[in-house]
DNA sequence: TATAAATAGTTAAGCGTTTTCCTACTGCGT
DNA sequence: ACGCAGTAGGAAAACGCTTAACTATTTATA
C-alpha cells in the first residue's frame, strides 16, 4: 500500500505539497497539483485514515448506536430505514458509520467503543424506552450527538423525530371525519420515548375540535407486536358500546387488532374502521389495506446526519427537536361509521 | 482525554509498560500491573485506536457491505437480522463493523472506503446478484472477505451460506408426502446469485426421489416483491390440471400468491397449499400462517464474522462454503392434497 | 527601481501508540 | 565471590499523516 511519500517522491515534491494537494489548500500551482494527482492515480494512493486521525481532529467517522434491548423491535423494517438513511447522508460528506447494536447488557462496552477510542467524530443515539445509558455518557463526554426520536430532558434536544402529535391529530380526524364518535385507541408502550404522549395530546386536541372529550376507558396498551395488538383489542371490541373504530400506534397491532375483530364477527372497514401507524411495506400484504399514518424514516437518518456532521463542526450548539412531517394514508381499512 | 502518558505518569512508569501491560505482554510484576491498571480506571483510559492502528497492523474494524440496488431487498427484515448478527459475533471479539451500503452508482467509493484508506481489517459482504464489483475489487488486493450468500466462481470460495438445496429439498417433500403431484415454483430472479439453482436442484431431486420430473411450464419468476408474487402466480393458477400446491422461494412472494389464490377462489390450504422460504416474522400477521423454510439469518452473519476474524488472523486461508442447515416450519398454509 | 505582498513549496515537529533493543536487578548454582 | 539465566522495566524509533513556520520566488505597488 503506497504511503504519502511514495507518491512525494513520484511526483517530486515534499509530503507536504501532496497533503496540501489533497485537502486542497491553496498555494500549489496547477502545475504540480495535477502532477501529484497524477502520481496519487498511479500509486492508488489514499491517504490511511488512521494516521490522518491522529493529526487532524477529525476520524470521518459517525457512530450509529442501536439500543436493541426489545427484540421486537428488530423487526421493525423502520430501523433499516433509518440506518439507510444514516448511511446516505454520512456517504455524501464523506463520512463512514460505525455500528454499534449496545444490548442493554452491555452498554457500557458500546460506550467505550464509541467514546474512549476516539474513534468517532460523533454520534447518533436511536432513542427507544427510557433508561438508556449510552446517551448521557456521550453528551457528559462532550461529544456531538444527535438523537432520532425523543430525549429526555428540557429542551432544546438535539433531536429528530416525526410529527406524532399531528399524525395522531390527522388519524382521528380522519376518523371523526367518517362520523365515527366511539374511537378505541391502542396505544404503544407507556415508556417509550416521548412518542406515545406527543400522540395522546394529538388524539385529545383533535376530539376536542369535535367537541369531544378523551374517554380512557377507550385506552389500551401493547408492546408493538402482531399479538400485543391483538391482545390489546379485546377490551375494547368487548365495551358497550362498541368502539366503530380504532386507532393503532402501530401497523403490526393494526394487524393483530383486525385479526381479533374477526373473531368478534366484525368486517374492516364496514363494522370497524382502523388506522395504524408507520406505514412500513409489509403491510401491503395484508387485505383490507391499511389506512395509516407514514413516517420519513429513510428520512429521519438523513437529517439527523446532517445535523450531526453540522454540529461536529460547530461543537456545543443547542436546538430544537426536528419535527418532520408524516402523512396520512388512506386505504381500505377505514369507511363511514355504519349508519 | 486521557492518553498513554498521562497513564505512565500517574503510575509512574514508562509508557513501554503501559502498552505491555495491556497487550498483556509478560514480565510485568504484578505490583506494577496492577498499579498501572489502577491508574487506567483513573483516568478512563483507553488508546486510540488511530494510533494503535498506525503501528500495529490492525485497526480492529471491519467492513460489511450492503449493495442495495435494488431497492427491495431492504424491505427483507433477513438483512436486519444478518446485519444484527455480524454486530454480534465482531463485539465478541472487541471488533468494530464499519457499514458500507453501496448503490451499484457508487460502488467505487465503497471500494475506496474500505480498502484504500487502510481502514478496516476485513469485510464482509453480502451477495446479492451477480455482476457486483466491491468483491472483486476487494480480493484483487488481498483483504480478507468472507461472503454472505453464494459468491461466483470456482470452489474454495470462502462464504456463507444456507442450504438452499436441502430447503427446496424439504419443502417439496413435504408437499409429496402430502400427496400433492402438480406442484407449482415461483421462484426468485434467475440472476439472484447461486440461491435459485440450488433450490431448483432441491426440487429436482425430491421429485426424483418420488419417481417424479420436473415440469417446466410450473415454473415462474418473481423479484421477491408481493406483487411479483401475485402476478407469478396467475399464469400457475391458470394451468391445467391446476397444481394443488405452490412452493415460493420467499414468504413475500407467497403471500402475494395466496392473495391471487383467493381471486381464483381457492382456499388455503384446503384448494391450495402453499410453502414459503425465509421465514420472516412479519408473515406471522397472514392468515393462514405460512409454512416455510426457516434460515437462520443471524447465525449467518454470526458465522461470517467469525470465519472472518479467523481469516485476518491466518490469510490466505481458502475453505468451502459454509453451509448453514434449514428447517422446514409447518403451519397452516399447507395440508393434504383434496381427494 | 525598491519594497511590500502574494504565491509556491519545503522542513520538521508532533499526533499516541507499539515494539525492538537495552540495561538493571534478582536469585541460584558453583 | 562469580557468572548466568530469568525477570522487570525503560529509551527511543517508527507508523503515515498534517501543519506551523519558514524560505524562495513571483507579482503588484509606490
Amino acid at each position: 500500500m503506497a504511503n504519502i511519500y511514495d507518491v512525494a517522491r513520484l511526483a517530486q515534491v515534499s509530503t507536504a505539497t501532496v497533503s496540501k494537494v489533497l485537502s486542497n489548500t491553496p498555494y500549489v500551482s496547477a502545475k504540480t497539483k495535477e502532477r501529484v494527482l497524477e502520481a496519487v492515480r498511479e500509486l492508488h494512493y489514499a491517504p490511511s485514515l488512521a494516521a490522518r486521525g491522529l493529526t487532524r481532529t477529525r476520524t470521518y467517522v459517525v457512530g450509529l448506536v442501536i439500543p436493541y434491548d426489545p427484540d421486537f423491535l428488530f423487526n421493525d423494517p423502520y430501523l433499516l430505514e433509518v440506518i439507510r438513511g444514516v448511511e446516505n447522508a454520512a456517504n455524501d460528506s464523506d463520512y463512514n458509520v460505525l455500528l454499534s447494536m449496545a444490548h442493554k447488557s452491555d452498554q457500557r462496552s458500546a460506550y467505550t467503543r464509541l467514546l474512549r477510542t476516539g474513534y468517532v467524530d460523533g454520534a447518533i443515539t436511536v432513542e427507544t424506552f427510557e433508561g438508556d445509558q449510552v446517551g448521557y455518557l456521550l453528551d457528559e463526554f462532550g461529544m456531538p450527538r444527535m438523537s432520532i426520536g425523543y430525549r429526555a430532558g428540557q429542551k432544546p434536544v438535539n433531536s429528530v423525530h416525526s410529527d406524532d402529535f399531528r399524525g395522531a391529530f390527522e388519524a382521528i380526524r380522519h376518523l371523526l371525519e367518517l362520523g365515527h364518535r366511539q374511537i378505541g385507541i391502542i396505544s404503544g408502550p407507556a415508556n417509550f420515548m416521548g412518542a406515545m404522549e406527543e400522540r395522546l395530546r394529538g388524539i385529545r386536541e383533535a376530539l376536542g375540535s369535535f367537541g369531544l372529550t378523551f374517554d380512557r376507558t377507550l385506552l389500551s396498551f401493547g408492546d408493538f407486536t402482531v399479538e400485543s395488538g391483538y391482545e390489546a383489542a379485546r377490551p375494547l371490541l368487548a365495551t358497550q358500546p362498541r368502539p366503530t373504530a380504532l386507532f393503532v400506534m402501530n401497523d403490526q397491532m393494526a394487524i393483530g387488532a383486525i385479526r381479533r375483530a374477526r373473531e368478534f364477527d366484525l368486517t374492516v372497514p364496514a363494522d370497524l374502521s382502523v388506522v395504524g401507524f408507520d406505514d412500513v411495506a409489509v403491510t401491503m400484504l395484508y387485505e383490507p389495506l391499511l389506512t395509516t399514518i407514514r413516517q420519513p424514516s429513510v428520512e429521519m437518518g438523513r437529517v439527523a446526519t446532517r445535523q450531526l456532521l453540522e454540529l461536529i463542526n460547530n461543537p456545543g450548539q443547542q436546538f430544537d427537536p426536528i419535527v418532520l412531517p408524516v402523512e396520512l394514508i388512506v386505504r381500505g381499512s377505514t369507511g363511514p361509521v355504519a349508519s
